[in-house]
DNA sequence: ATATAGGCCTGACAGC
DNA sequence: TGCTGTCAGGCCTATA
């Protein structure tokens, strides 16, 4: 599921159901989801403890307690829900951990592919950088300026649809977005990093702006599954140019869309935009 | 150091 | 109605 638009989304929803309720029991029903945790070990550091806050670096969300922090990444089909204890949202089989708060409440983690990852560190550990060391400038950070990543590309010679997807690069990106933005930058996805002028870095900055802006101003992109909470879609589906639209005509051109693999991903692009 | 393939899992869908 | 194969918003690891 979820590139930045959607975790922002997700992390909206649950802000303010989340922020200062006490957790008093951990339950876990699928092990693999705590992925460098020992079970006990996580249910210890985090049962009695207060939720402080929570907001999200690229795709990663960061929920802060008192002494340690939570990084959890949806992957694929993650989701998360704040519901009564008899109300399940989604499959039972789906769900894999829960907390249970003071209020009766419960924060729900739920997930069909398994493929999402839980784990606690704590703050001292978070603040040395240690746990996202791989996760690299967000597309909307200030930081991540057009001289920086033009500077990396430089050295890099593999397509720029794979660069874009690497997250220590730039953090947020997912499938979907890059085909966007490619397509919005009038850039073939197969173009190799190194030969994009800083003026074309420029351009594919800009675009990546808007389209994330935008999407997130809509609440994500629901195609497949991707919903913030139950019963709520995303709204960027809509606006999609390329991505999903094989053999359409581009709204620009009318020449059919194709679509292609790159490092195993579907690649759509309109053949006469992107030379 | 880098590129690719395989693995993690399930669900939806197409084609037979 | 099955059954089989393919594909899917991501990332990590092992191998070449």
């Amino acid at each position: 599921m979820p590139e930045l638009p959607e975790v922002v989304t997700v992390v909206k929803l649950l802000a303010p159901k989340i922020i200062h309720q006490t957790i008093v029991k951990f339950e876990i029903y699928y092990r693999k989801l705590l992925w460098r945790n020992e079970v006990d070990d996580f249910k210890q550091r985090v049962e009695n403890q207060t939720i402080q806050n929570i907001y999200n670096k690229g795709k990663y969300i960061i929920i802060e307690l008192e002494n340690d922090v939570i990084i959890s990444h949806l992957r694929m089909e993650g989701r998360w829900s704040v519901e009564p204890q008899k109300q399940l949202s989604y499959k039972e089989n789906w769900l894999e951990a829960q907390f249970i708060f003071q209020d009766g409440n419960v924060l729900r983690y739920y997930d069909s592919r398994k493929f999402g990852t839980l784990e606690i560190v704590s703050k001292a550990t978070f603040l040395s950088g240690e746990a996202l060391k791989n996760v690299g400038p967000a597309v909307l950070d200030p930081n991540l300026t057009a001289k920086y990543l033009y500077d990396v590309f430089r050295k890099n010679k593999r397509p720029i649809k794979t660069v874009l997807l690497d997250q220590s690069i730039i953090a947020g990106i997912g499938n979907i977005y890059d085909n966007e933005i490619l397509f919005a930058a009038k850039i073939n996805p197969l173009t190799l990093a190194n030969q994009i002028s800083l003026k074309k870095v420029e351009n594919i900055l800009k675009h990546a702006h808007n389209i994330i802006e935008h999407s997130i101003s809509v609440g994500g992109t629901t195609i497949h599954s991707f919903a913030p909470q139950k019963d709520v879609i995303g709204g960027y589906q809509d606006f999609l140019k390329v991505h999903g639209r094989e053999k359409q005509e581009c709204y620009v051109c009318q020449t059919k869309i194709e679509k292609m693999k790159i490092q195993g991903r579907g690649t759509y692009f309109c053949p006469f935009c992107q030379k």
